[in-house]
DNA sequence: GGTCATTGTGTAGGTCATAAACAGAATGTA
DNA sequence: TACATTCTGTTTATGACCTACACAATGACC
């Protein structure tokens, strides 16, 4: 058999659909219906929770059957990444518009789907969803003039402020709802050694519940002006 | 005995230091010096090298010897992440000139221990090296008039750029090297589908090396002007 | 009707994190 | 000095995980 691709299994099926007109018996599942109770799982318990024994038990299949559909783990968690981050349309408006619906389409996504901060490909992603999400967002930039270097620079630099910002907030609000997250501070910040950071906490500004929501349109705001400005320029 | 203390013991120990005065057996070894061990291998292997096995089996003990410094893997990654972040020390030049450095300084440890980046604590570090750093970062944010709620939004910023720069930077090394990923790309993306990443891609944007690492720089730039300009409001 | 690629399964091995119980070492106390 | 206490490292054991391999059943194609 001819296979030349250089795609992991699961991936392929992502773009090219069920392969047709195959030997053998029918599958029994999909890579679709694989990724779907994969990512059930992990929105209910975290990412190590979608282990390849507890889809395969989910689906009523044994572990190893998985493995006709995906090579890995690594590939059953891009193809949960990519299926979880779902199609992307933006609206038609001027490109500040847009580039601010696609943060926050990213944002809300990874706040949906915690659990996808904690993939780490050592490749970059490639499937279709991913490669969407990135087209869209490179046409933006590229509509708005910028050239290709520099709209790839940027919009990585959304990219990574949406990223960031989602990991921030789930941080706070799993240890901020106990409060053990703040005894541990004040264990151990003190005035003297660490006044900046102490200054922000008597501030309130980390444990402001709304403060932390908007984290990702501060930096937005920032990137946005200076997108503009080096487009006056 | 006392024990209030909500920190884990790994955590703990590189903030007090060696306890002193005990009873018992004089420990064999240190959370530094276990870190080190333990640094020294996700830098050579990846980060799942790093495991208690491996680690214990380099200082000449036994897997749960460790549990004596370290109260679980997660506490153990803590402390790794804490001593490969190091301490941090900034010139006395303007704002702008010091939260650049505070960017590349942390885009550079990110760049020598990557495996930095795989480690998702599902709460804020509170290490006493990372403290340091977000102290350091919103000192210079509110010697430069910001107030503090803005000063976290932005350092934190300035942070998911450094931190997801690296990421890329790790990522397009990794797989542009033996130029796998770009055969994957080719083998997918259509000039119709995805007609803007087709068009960053044959201008080659990705693949220049040089244009990687000035992403940091880059996206620095747009948000120290976004600061810049709030701050002349 | 036979060939054979493909599917699901059973088995088995290796790694990993971690709990529990124990023997020895160093300190403090009587 | 003798004993009690407390901390050390170890041994042993458990259960979960990923995955390589061999096998039997299936069904499309010649």
């Amino acid at each position: 058999m001819a296979d030349e691709s250089t795609l992991p299994r699961g991936v392929r099926a992502l773009w090219h659909g069920p392969e047709t007109g195959r030997r053998g018996p029918k599958p029994t599942t999909s890579v679709q219906e694989i990724a779907e109770h994969a990512i059930a799982l992990a929105d209910a318990e975290g990412l190590e929770a979608a282990s390849l024994a507890a889809v395969a038990s989910r689906l009523g299949l044994t572990t190893m059957s998985l493995y006709r559909y995906v090579d890995s783990r690594d590939d059953l968690r891009a193809v949960m990444v990519d299926v979880a981050m779902g199609p992307l349309t933006l609206t038609r408006r001027s490109w500040r518009r847009r580039l601010e619906e696609w943060a926050h389409a990213d944002f809300a996504q990874l706040m949906a789907h915690p659990w996808i901060l904690d993939v780490h490909d050592p490749e970059p992603p490639v499937g279709p969803n991913m490669l969407a999400w990135t087209d869209a967002g490179m046409g933006v930039l590229l509509d708005a003039g910028l050239d290709p270097q520099t709209a790839s620079s940027s919009l990585l630099a959304v990219d990574g402020l949406a990223r960031h910002s989602a990991q921030i907030v789930r941080q706070y609000s799993v240890s901020g709802a106990d409060a053990a997250w703040a005894n541990r501070l004040r264990e151990v910040v003190d005035a003297d050694r660490l006044p900046a950071l102490h200054a922000v906490l008597t501030a309130g500004a980390l444990e402001d519940e709304d403060g932390l929501e908007t984290d990702l349109d501060v930096g937005l705001g920032l990137l946005l002006d200076g997108i503009a400005a080096r487009l006056e320029r």
